[in-house]
DNA sequence: ACAAAAGTTGACGGCGCGTCATAATCCGGA
DNA sequence: TCCGGATTATGACGCGCCGTCAACTTTTGT
């Protein structure tokens, strides 16, 4: 009995130490430089043995990306119980994904290497579904603040727009420009000198465009934006 | 002399059939499926040979990136020069990100495969510095029109951002959008019947979160957009 | 016509993924 | 305590890929 329980730790702490050396070799040199025989050598085990655990590189990595999913499922939870008022919680989202983006870089990094790639036509189907499972409870949960916004006359649809589609929108410009800044080098000698606070921007400029009210300057949301963000940290804070 | 010039264009000819075949084999199968053995064995010349080409595999795939960096160049000149009215303008350059995105997926793929991936660092400095000097050139000729349109009064800038941030925003939207209009699967399933119609929306939301003049609804800017749309295919049509 | 320069070839070294026969270990029952 | 079947670990191997290089062929200039 303690055996069985002993020997499937064991095996479960494994695959958690696999992870861990995959995400530090990814993170510090690159998807180029993680191989199964460096991992399995990082590992102490012999190659075979990472079969056991994961049926090819590709879901060790899509693993990664789950786990990094997760990251930002909690955060966007989090953000929208952070205010009452729709347009708030809206912008609560956009800071949620900031704070994803710079203080869990090493998530968002990962979800980088698979973005655009062949990685995930390698996955199993499960790990593809439960990939598309996160995707759509991220999306879910700020659907519902575009609902309760329309509900409570904060927001008019524009015209023969979904509401997933105005929610597609603030997923165009937070995850474009999130990727721009990340992986664009010397954005800054392009002329842009504050790539966090412009996006910011934008969004507010974005809000008001919809017309969702109430309306506010990026100046008068600026100091929103601020509160939001300290009652952000504390409840992420609290919930670790 | 005439041996001179048939051996130089020979070798020049073969560059651009080297091109050819990669961007066939990448669009067809993929990027695992480019390999250099079958490159040479579809070009009918030795492997050894594409190595007097190319210095490696990433410049071959970045030459191809080059080119497609070209043709969304000139679609922007083009629609830079589709109106005189600033916000028009701007509309059009969304325009021809769509008409690009659509029209010339061939090259916009290809420009997908390097976007966050390895495969750039790879490159000879010069290649790097032209894909810089492209990026700039595409940007340029963005904020030229938003210097313009501030310089007659359609568009005030806000507080403490530069034209290339508000430039940077478009950038953004346009970019995350297309890419993930691009190769997310079933977007459809998302609740996003007409993702191409939400860009254009949100575009013009965010142009009237600008106060970028004159303000527009979206009922109202889609037939400008169909109007200048027509144009555009002018345009391009005659410059070919 | 001939030698030097330029271009071509394909076998080779090295590396990475995933497999599989073999070896080691575990576990329940006697 | 010991045994035999089941589970897990191992690493050499097959295959495919990239980029090199010495040997070979063609072109060029004289």
């Amino acid at each position: 009995m303690t055996r069985i329980s002993r020997k499937q730790h064991e095996i479960h702490q494994r695959e958690a130490a696999i992870l861990h050396i995959a995400r530090r070799i990814l993170l510090d040199d690159g998807y180029e430089a993680l191989s199964m025989d460096k991992l399995a050598v990082e590992l102490g085990t012999a190659k075979g043995t990472l079969y056991n655990h994961f049926p090819n590189k590709e879901e060790i990595v899509l693993a990664l990306v789950c786990q990094a999913m997760q990251v930002r499922l909690q955060l966007f939870g989090v953000a929208a119980m952070v205010s009452q008022k729709s347009r708030e919680r809206m912008m609560a989202i956009g800071l949620a994904s900031e704070h994803y983006v710079r203080k869990h870089s090493e998530h968002f990094a990962i979800e980088q290497f698979v973005s655009n790639s062949t990685i995930r036509g390698k996955a199993k189907p499960k790990r593809q579904e439960l990939i598309r499972h996160f995707e759509m409870q991220c999306m879910g949960s700020v659907t519902m603040i575009v609902r309760d916004a329309i509900a409570v006359g904060d927001l008019k649809l524009p015209t023969k727009l979904t509401a997933e589609e105005l929610v597609f929108g603030f997923w165009s410009i937070t995850f474009g420009s999130h990727v721009l800044t990340f992986d664009r080098p010397g954005l800054h000698e392009l002329g842009i000198n504050d790539a966090w606070r412009a996006v910011r921007s934008h969004g507010c400029s974005m809000l008001n465009g919809f017309n969702w009210q109430p309306y506010m300057t990026f100046e008068e949301s600026e100091s929103v934006f601020a509160e939001l963000d300290a009652r952000l940290n504390m409840l992420i804070g609290s919930s670790y």
